[in-house]
DNA sequence: ATCGACCGGTCGC
DNA sequence: TGCGACCGGTCGA
């Protein structure tokens, strides 16, 4: 990620540290680095800070004024680092970011530049003047509305996430801030509100309705009407679903999970899932699935892995739902995982959504829910 | 963190800016940054990089060659940018690294640089032979050896950690890491090998030993033995602890669960726990309690919380253990975590501890369940 | 010096 | 491109 015309000056430094005879070992040690740092600076595999730069200078006897005394840039055009950058690649695009030590490539099939930018826009300009959640949630529906044909847990994880990171894509007013953290915390209260607001619409045609109260007095009056008390219920309580019974009063029937990815946390919700199912109560989970290990050119490939039946040995996070059913159904929108076949049994199915229409196998299912539950 | 010449130098941006007859906000739209960037920049509170401040300089019809022409660094040292650094305060060591958005600046008291230099060079010089785990277990033993007086938990978190996150601690080969991320996991295993390693000399004196199989036959073994099996029950499993009998035979007699901090993971460990306890077996928690909020003074007050009986409302990590005793005891080693106060009563108590001395409430804890399951 | 849950790169197995 | 658990800055309530 070096700007080809800074490679070739940091390349002098070799030269430089052999006429002020050191070795890059006593430059390492003077600088109190670890080994290989010098060399990989030589190499211009890396780029030093100007702070690192001055201070590696300076042991030569030179400095930043003389080190760029006759540098030029030549006709590679030069451009701000971001964490998230995209390219054309015939009819695709291809995002770029950085993964642990990789850069990763990913492919966005059918998919413009401009398309890219109008999208990130969304993101900068609602981060300008709104908080982060409300930024997140409208730059990812505006892309599964620009790319319905995309892997929706791609644009999530590979898209979304990453444009987040990028330092220059918040005003400056919030520089220095951990983005990675910060995505964490913002993304997953955000994926709960883009589900509410991608769902509800159709929901609403049924008597249904999915909440996220904000006063914790009303949420926990909602899940007091559940029958839930005590302490985790109201913390672990993501989304509300409301039914609107014959009389036209509006009762709470489930609580929706929400989780963009697994990794051991996946057993958090289930004491209270447990406890919901117990009584008759919907408890679906709903999730990105996002997980690629780190590769110039991941996959996500998410973390339910193989289907029951197969070859491969069954993910304890397939056996959690399809066996052991700690939710009462799953819904991965994630275009690679696999569902639950259909035709065989399990304790609670795996299906797989996108976010083209939302008349789909989730809103189905809270609707039956709810109208099972009128019928109790 | 910016160099006072180098901030001196960014100043003179905005001249240049104005020369050009350019708008900060219409550089910032060019260069498709949030807005406040370029004021940033310009008050020189935020050092760009070298690829960020020749697309600017580009943008001004200037280069690096051009801005670096007439520039020198005056009396002030020039040094690498680290993640931790260290100065000293009469005789104190100050701590500085980045905290979110924060400065940090945390003081170790009666500490010298000469010390933090040492105990950092065995950060360095393991990482550079061996792996990380035997790396961060050295010199966090080391740290607490020189400093006895020092909270062990401040050691942690303040300084191991964030030496950790230093990219030049490590060897240039695994340059691009994510070392913030690689710490949660690299420190989250050390930890447990730390206890072991401080505690066994003290606990082989009385027939325990405390174990971290690595053979997963050899762990699902131990826990068959206690009589746990199904999933969940090897990977949850931290430290065994081992008794030696009358007849000299070893037998497993509970499992140590190790954390760095809370957050909302306590309970990841309870199911094992309770199925532990309910068989009689020792299940207690290690933990260093870290926890600060985002501060130029951090400190570093953990989560447990205020005690039950005070004024101020106890923690639901507190009740967790005194009240609902999801282990059978735990022990802190953040020497401002309030321990269960001595006289109250408690379905499970929670203790302070640090490594002066391996002869502890710990120690003894464990000593004596071994007693009394032989006793059964 | 509030409290609580959010999640993903890492790395041993 | 296997699987699984490690943890802490963030930020609304």
């Amino acid at each position: 990620m070096v700007h080809p015309d800074l490679k070739i000056l940091f390349q002098r430094l070799e030269a430089s540290r052999e006429a002020a005879g050191l070795t890059r070992d006593e430059v390492e040690e003077k600088l109190v680095m670890g080994p290989g740092w010098i060399k990989l600076i030589e190499e211009g595999l890396t780029e030093p800070s100007l702070g690192t730069l001055a201070a590696i200078l300076a042991l030569y006897g030179d400095d930043l004024h003389g080190f760029f005394a006759d540098f030029q840039f030549g006709e590679t055009d030069v451009i701000v680092d971001r964490h998230l950058s995209a390219t054309e690649e015939g009819a695709d695009l291809v995002l770029h970011f950085p993964m642990g030590p990789h850069s990763a490539n990913v492919t966005i099939p059918d998919a413009t530049l401009d398309e890219f930018n109008s999208v990130l826009l969304v993101l900068r300009n609602v981060l300008a003047v709104r908080d982060a959640r409300r930024a997140i949630v409208e730059c990812f529906l505006e892309a599964v509305r620009t790319w319905p044909h995309v892997n929706p847990s791609d644009l999530w994880y590979f898209l979304v996430a990453h444009a987040y990171q990028d330092d220059f894509n918040h005003p400056a007013e919030s520089a220095g801030k951990d983005w990675a953290q910060s995505w964490k915390r913002a993304g997953g209260w955000s994926l709960e509100a883009i589900f509410v607001e991608h769902y509800n619409p159709q929901l609403n045609q049924h008597g249904v309705r999915l909440a996220m109260p904000t006063a914790p007095d009303e949420k926990g009056r909602l899940l007091g009407e559940m029958g839930l008390h005590g302490s985790g219920v109201v913390e672990k309580s993501d989304v509300i679903a409301l039914g609107t019974d014959a009389h036209g009063n509006e009762h709470p029937f489930g609580v929706v999970h929400v989780k963009a990815s697994f990794a051991e946390r996946r057993t958090d919700d289930a004491p209270l899932s447990a406890r919901l199912m117990a009584s008759g109560f919907a408890s679906p989970l709903l999730t990105m699935d996002c997980k690629a290990g780190p590769s110039t050119d991941p996959f996500n490939k998410g973390e339910l892995g193989a289907v029951q039946g197969g070859i491969a040995r069954v993910s304890s996070k397939r056996l959690d739902i399809e066996r052991d059913r700690i939710f009462d159904a799953a819904f991965s929108y994630n275009a690679n995982t696999e569902p639950t076949p259909t035709g065989t049994s399990a304790a609670a199915r795996i299906y797989r959504c996108n976010f083209a229409d939302p008349d789909d196998s989730f809103s189905r299912h809270m609707i039956r829910k709810w109208q099972e539950r009128q019928g109790n």
